[in-house]
DNA sequence: CGCAGCCGTTCGCAATATCCGAACGCAGCG
DNA sequence: CGCTGCGTTCGGATATTGCGAACGGCTGCG
């Protein structure tokens, strides 16, 4: 048998990149190292994993099913090596987190760099970005999701709520007319969010009335922002995103009775079992970190805006 | 993650060994190679996998709980390499067989070595021993059985049939007098087998008469013909075993009437599924090497000996 | 059209990892 | 006591790995 772990997991990271490159930069590696453990692995099984044309490659069906095999196998390999770091003994081996773009940037670093400095022996692997992923896929080892949870099979815990906005440019308003009752909305047009279609971005139900789909859309809650900052629509965003150019006045807070609930905030995991112990360590580190007060409620204490309806 | 293939298969190796040395041993490698690769991967979960005694290993509670669980990982993680070499990719990879000493010894090598020129990138291992291992535990591919199967967990194929005939050699029956009816068998003695007690050795049932315990044993039929042959006590053998002696005339075959049924020989192998390729075109290579004449059948056309009972 | 940028592959070189064999200390045996 | 076998440590030789540069091919842009 001539390939190694490494191989294997390179194999599985240029799946996930789509690309030889983007799979090297993810690993901080060069691309020529990522080329030839590529090239030794499919020597060592003596079939072709990629195809080639000219600098894009793009994977067989062996190579597929050979992913499908091989990456619960993996998982368990390496869960079996987590499991017998008893409870004396720290943290070793990686923790690959996912979580949203925007949150991720304003509240995870410092509750991840914590967790981090903790566990000294731990290696972490974050990816910020607002696409969905299938965390057993991906290898992911835990995710953080915003919104109502559609994966039944994942484990997942409550962290704390993220209250939206919906909110609009001075120059937006200036230029479409104001906005001040809900019959108001259909007169507008709402900034899209790749993620999701407008009747999963519009949270009420359909007898309510709506802004229109707008012409623009961003993957990812700060160009929304800056989107509608920039006079392009509406946006429906998360409060934490927008708080600070509501306090400057950039965008406003329109309609604050809309009845819109806030979203929950959870971490989510694979249903492994014994969970490892990694996983459970860094969620009770983010159950600590959320606690009592949310980031955005300590930072909201000196803007003008209608608090009641945060839950404490 | 910082521990590799090698490290767990090495592992497994000193589990299975029972030493460092010997575990070096059997990979042909240095004993000081193996030493290091047990401590980086100590270091590398951050457990002691062996206690230490001044030159002997033991292993750890954990590293008993942790080869529990690495094995079937590991196992599916290589089917899974395996699995992705199609049809017409030659076989890859390591094939273990576990084999019965004297068997092995006398005809396993022709019919193994043809299987391996037929696949020169197939690694082949063989362990000849008698006492029964636990394929699946011991990280054997395929074994062969002489006689009749009591896991019925491992998936098997018959081979061909084993007759067994009882001997003794001129000097054991000049000093203990003769065997010429089975009622004579009371007065003599028979050699034991270490890996069965008498009540198993004596396949005939208990209202037949029966030899007494011999005061010698052995681990395999060679050293209980040789045994015989040294006047020592009668010997239940295969005939594969014993027909060069008793064509030489340094044994005779006392009793030819006895109604001795032949012993199965069948390969067996681990309910892995799919069933890798190179199992079941090693097992289908089986069978077509024993289909027809078996060996000791084609030898014992110069022996003056009754064959009628042998299957054609 | 030419050009820039991106892709994956190949190559030579330097750094790192691995393996070997010798030496050592310890325990058990005759 | 001496000898053998065990596992560990060490220095040196060998093998492997990773880097960056160069290359050819393709795409998109002006």
């Amino acid at each position: 048998m001539n390939w190694s772990i490494i191989d294997i997991e390179t194999f599985l990271a240029v799946l996930d990149a789509g690309s030889i490159s983007g799979a090297a930069a993810r690993a901080d590696l060069s691309k020529s190292v990522v080329s030839k453990r590529i090239t030794d692995f499919e020597k060592a099984l003596g079939v072709p994993l990629f195809t080639r044309h000219a600098g894009r490659i793009a994977p067989t069906d062996n190579a597929l099913a050979l992913s499908e095999r091989l990456r619960p196998a993996l998982a368990e390999l390496i869960a079996a090596t987590e499991s017998v770091t008893g409870s004396e003994a720290e943290l070793r081996g990686r923790l690959a987190i996912s979580a949203p773009m925007s949150f991720g940037i304003r509240h995870l670093g410092p509750v991840i760099a914590g967790f981090a400095r903790a566990h000294p022996e731990l290696e972490i692997v974050l990816d910020y970005d607002d696409q969905i992923t299938d965390l057993g896929r991906s290898g992911f080892d835990v995710g953080l999701r915003i919104g109502h949870l559609k994966d039944s099979a994942l484990m997942s815990r409550r962290l704390c709520e993220d209250p939206r906005v919906l909110v609009a440019s001075p120059d937006y308003l200036a230029m479409h007319g104001p906005l001040t009752d809900v019959s108001d909305l259909p007169r507008h047009e709402i900034i899209g969010y790749l993620n999701v279609r407008l009747g999963e971005l519009w949270p009420l139900n359909a007898d309510f009335p709506r802004p229109r789909p707008g012409r623009v859309m961003a993957n990812n809650g700060d160009a929304m922002r800056d989107l509608a900052i920039g006079g392009l629509g509406l946006a429906l965003l998360p409060l934490f995103i927008v708080h600070d150019a509501i306090r400057e006045g950039r965008i406003g807070h329109v309609l604050p009775d809309l009845p819109i609930e806030p979203l929950p905030v959870s971490a989510v995991w694979p249903p492994i079992r014994p969970m490892p112990r990694k996983v459970r360590l860094f969620v009770d580190h983010l159950v600590n970190a959320f606690a009592g007060t949310p980031p955005w409620h300590a930072k909201m204490r000196g803007a003008s805006i209608r608090t009641g309806k945060l839950s404490s």
